[in-house]
RNA sequence: GUGAGCGUAGCUCAGUUGGUUAGAGCGCCUGGUUGUGGUCCAGGAGGCCGGGGGUUCGAGUCCCCUCGCUCACCCCA
């Protein structure tokens, strides 16, 4: 019998919960002050709606299974597959544009790395039936509002921004056939992970000839917008796309944190225009978060097409970023009272009291196991309760119970019909209540 | 999948060229205080030294195997 949780799935104790809410919860309120609307899908799919995007080569990672009717399950990998079914199920029904996010728990069977564990919750957030670029940027904005909500400013991180578009445009100028540029693209989006001279082999394998593949890394130079403006035509879509981006992230008042980077293209086949990726300042973990509009998923679906634009961020690596910045939230107090005895004979009366302040909103939380004062006392301490109310005979005697503030130790008998009175004049204001 | 490192108390770790009864800090429990928590002081509990095999008079320590964990690479988003 092994108390330990299977190779990278994730126990949460009560302490990591604390972290792992406040993220959420960060999520969910930037997510609702841009006017996102959530949704949810079941973790357990069809294995051919996760197997159809993904391909035949991932099919290792996802965790399938057979349920007992035989059906072909499998726990998701990714969310963006259940959203493009909940979508085009009721295609006709949602006002377009939908601006959806859901945190979604997903599964991977991959090999364990830093930020890379089995189980992870991905906060997803996508506009669908949409294609202009203010779209891209309202996307963009809320990721970026989000990495601020969570305490991190324009020099901690950035949201490094490239285009499909725009690397398409150039490789036409160099004279790729149409046909090889998304071999190409996928190619290039192994940068920093292969050496620059494997990457150049990769590209003859990909059948560019040698001095064209030696242009296509001269790609890499290009370190501005305007740089890699006098490599297209003056007319490029790609080029005013990107201009009119950032200039509505000025307005936005999320331009400090983008950055123009030629070389984030991503590694999926179905992006088809801006695509992005935040990073921390110092490059030290793996992408924050990375997204970026996908056009063509629909249809590769086999649904019409219908234009998104979206991204994901998981609770992994920023967690890890976070932490190494010392950022982490603060637990409050666990409950507003605990309420004890200091003999077991007066649990009848503790559970009245209990019950009332329950019901007035209080929480509150009852010391089983903790009799007598001192270990009572020890117990409200643990819990870190701001008020105690105990039931002890000698008060009991007048029909009292006595209040107490943990912080400054200041105690008062009360009544036992005015203790939900005195508990919330307590609290409300004055010496101990913070 | 390849390579390296690490598995000793609840946690983080120390443990000498192999040597007698395996240690520290933190945490936990008890007492100092018979009706009062945090601090302080004193005491205490808690170890198949990951598992198996081998070498040896003797193994936490050396060798082999195995399981688990971590990092890097590879792969992947």
């Amino acid at each position: 019998m092994s108390f330990q949780a299977p190779r990278g799935m994730r126990d949460f104790y009560p302490e990591d919960m604390i972290w792992r809410t406040w993220l959420f919860d960060t999520w969910t309120a930037t997510a609702r002050r841009h006017g996102f609307e959530q949704y949810d899908a079941p973790v357990v799919e069809h294995l051919d709606l996760l197997t159809r995007k993904a391909g035949e080569e991932i099919v290792d990672q996802i965790y399938a299974f057979e349920d007992k009717s035989g059906r072909q399950l499998a726990l998701r990998p990714e969310v963006t597959p259940s959203l493009v079914r909940l979508v085009a199920a009721r295609r006709t029904q949602i006002v377009l544009p939908a601006k959806w996010f859901t945190i979604a728990q997903c599964f991977r069977y991959e090999r364990m790395s830093k930020g890379r564990k089995r189980e992870h919750f991905q906060w997803n957030l996508d506009i669908i039936g949409a294609a202009d670029i203010t779209t891209d940027l309202e996307v963009m904005a809320t990721a970026v509002d989000a990495l601020r909500a969570l305490g991190l400013s324009a020099e901690d991180v950035s949201l490094r921004i490239g285009s499909r578009k725009l690397v398409a445009a150039m490789l036409t100028a160099l004279g790729v056939p149409d046909d090889q540029q998304l071999g190409v693209l996928m190619v290039l989006d192994k940068r920093g992970k292969v050496s620059d001279e494997v990457l150049a082999e990769m590209l003859r394998d990909a059948g560019i000839a040698a001095d064209l593949a030696a242009r296509i890394m001269g790609i890499f130079e290009v370190s501005s917008l305007d740089d890699a403006a006098r490599q297209v035509p003056a007319d490029s879509p790609a080029v005013a796309e990107l201009r009119q981006l950032f200039t509505l992230a000025e307005k936005a008042g999320v331009a400090s944190f983008l950055a123009f980077d030629i070389a984030v293209v991503r590694g999926l086949a179905y992006y088809t225009g801006i695509v992005f990726e935040a990073f921390d300042a110092r490059r030290q973990f793996r992408a924050i978060l990375g997204g970026g509009r996908y056009d063509r998923l629909f249809e590769s679906l086999g649904e019409p097409p219908l234009p998104a634009v979206g991204f994901g961020f998981g609770d992994v690596v920023i967690r890890e970023v976070l932490e190494a910045k010392g950022l982490s939230p603060q637990g409050g107090p666990g409950v507003d009272v605990c309420v004890g005895v200091f003999e077991a004979a007066n649990w009848p009366e503790a559970m009245e009291v209990a019950s009332d302040l329950r019901r007035e909103g209080f929480c509150v939380d009852l010391a089983l196991g903790a009799e007598g004062p001192k270990s009572l006392f020890k117990y409200a301490d643990r819990r870190a309760a701001r008020r105690v109310v105990f039931l002890a005979p000698e008060e009991l005697k007048s029909g009292s119970a006595v209040l107490r503030d943990m912080s400054t130790r200041s105690q008062e008998t009360v009544a036992l019909g005015d203790v939900v009175t005195a508990v919330r004049r307590s609290l409300a204001g004055g010496i101990g209540s913070a």
